[in-house]
DNA sequence: AATAGACTCAACCGCTCGCAG
DNA sequence: CCTGCGAGCGGTTGAGTCTAT
C-alpha cells in the first residue's frame, strides 16, 4: 500500500535547506503563489520535482518547508502560556491532530505544535499527572494517554464538526502583535544571502528564541520580499488572520487564493454549531484547571475571550 | 577542557484523502 | 466505479546543540 516516494529520483536534493534554496523557493512562490504546487515547472518530468531555477526539491520538500518555515506570519521562537493553554486544551479534545490544533493557532505550525507538544507538554502533564490525580483529567478523562485520539467526554459530535468551530472561534484577533513573521526571517535570509555575493561569509542566522530574530526589521526596498506584503495581505500586521468567528468578514484573501488556509477559511462559512465538549473547550474553568494542571500562570496571558 | 548523555527541531517517510479523468 | 496523482497529515528520525559530569 502506499505509493513510492516522490523523493525517490536520482539528483533530488534532500536534507536541510540553505539559504539559497529558500530564496529560490520563495522567489517562485511569489511567481506563482503558494499551495500550486501541482503546476510547479516540471522539467520534461512527471514526478514532482521542482526543477525551478536549479531547486532540486521535490514538491513535498518545497511544500513543507514553505508551510513549516517560509510562510508568512508563522510565529517562531517560544510559545505563551496562553498558546501552551490552548494546545493542551485541543490536545485533550482532538487528540494528535496537529493541523487541526494549528488551524486554530495558525501562525505556529503543525510541526511546530507536534514537536513541542513532545518536547514540553508531554512531559509537563506527564509530570503533573504523577504528581496528583487532577479533577480535569477526571472530568475529562483526557491526560491518561498521550495517544488518546478520542475524547471521553461523552462527545458524539463527529471531530470536523467540533475542528468548525473550533476555527470560527479563532482568537486572532485579539493576539498580540509582537509575533514575528516568517517574512521577516526571510528577509533576514535573504540579506543574509545577498551578503554572501559580497562577503565570504553571511551572518548565520540567529537561533531559536533569539530576540533580534523576532523583532521586525525594517524590510529593505531592495528586498525582492517586500512584496510578499502584497501577496500575503498582511502588510506585516497580520491583518491576514484577523477573521472573527461572527463578524464573518474575510480576511485578506490574497493569500487564500493562493491556496493558504482555504479549509479555514470554508470552515467559517460553516453555520455555528456548539456541542458541549465545545462549551467544554471555551469553558473559562476548564481552562483554568489545565492552567493549575501545568502550572501555567506566570506571565500567563489567557485572552478574556477564550477562556 | 573533554566527553557523554539529553534535548530540540527541521526534515523525511509512509500513509490516507480527495479530486480528476 | 476505478485508477492515478497531488496534497496533506501524523509519526519518526537524526544532526546539531545544550547540559551535566
Amino acid at each position: 500500500m502506499g505509493r513510492p516516494p516522490c523523493c525517490d529520483k536520482v539528483g533530488i536534493k534532500k536534507g536541510p535547506w540553505t539559504p539559497e534554496e529558500d530564496v529560490v523557493l520563495v522567489s517562485y512562490i511569489q511567481e506563482n503563489g503558494p499551495g500550486n504546487w501541482r503546476s510547479v515547472p516540471i522539467n520534461t518530468d512527471r514526478s514532482m520535482m521542482l526543477l525551478h531555477a536549479g531547486l532540486m526539491r521535490c514538491s513535498k520538500s518545497c511544500r513543507l518547508r514553505w508551510t513549516n518555515y517560509l510562510r508568512p506570519g508563522i510565529k517562531r521562537g517560544n510559545f505563551t502560556a496562553h498558546e501552551e493553554g490552548i494546545i493542551v486544551h485541543l490536545q485533550s479534545l482532538l487528540g494528535n491532530r496537529w493541523a487541526a490544533i494549528a488551524s486554530y493557532l495558525p501562525q505556529r505550525t503543525d510541526n511546530d505544535i507536534k514537536n513541542y507538544w513532545n518536547t514540553h507538554l508531554k512531559k509537563k502533564l506527564a509530570a503533573a499527572n504523577s504528581s496528583s490525580s487532577s479533577s480535569i483529567s477526571k472530568r475529562h478523562a483526557i491526560f491518561a494517554d498521550d495517544s488518546t485520539t478520542v475524547v471521553s467526554s461523552g462527545a458524539s459530535k463527529p471531530p470536523e464538526v467540533t475542528q468548525m468551530a473550533i476555527a470560527r472561534r479563532s482568537p486572532f484577533a485579539d493576539c498580540p502583535s509582537s509575533y514575528a513573521s516568517s517574512m521577516n526571517n526571510i528577509s533576514k535570509l535573504l540579506d543574509g544571502f545577498m551578503m554572501k555575493t559580497t562577503s565570504p561569509l553571511p551572518p548565520p542566522p540567529p537561533p531559536y528564541g533569539d530576540a533580534t530574530y523576532d523583532v521586525k526589521p525594517a524590510i529593505e526596498v531592495a528586498n525582492p520580499l517586500t512584496s510578499f506584503d502584497r501577496m500575503s495581505g498582511t502588510g506585516g500586521d497580520l491583518a491576514f488572520y484577523d477573521v472573527h468567528p461572527y463578524q464573518q468578514q474575510p480576511a485578506s484573501l490574497s493569500f487564500m487564493e493562493h491556496g493558504g488556509y482555504v479549509d479555514e477559511s470554508k470552515q467559517l462559512n460553516q453555520a455555528p454549531l456548539l456541542s458541549s465538549i465545545e462549551d467544554w473547550l471555551f469553558d473559562e474553568a476548564a481552562a483554568e484547571q489545565v492552567a493549575d494542571l501545568m502550572d501555567l500562570s506566570d506571565g500567563c496571558c489567557f485572552v478574556p475571550m477564550m477562556f
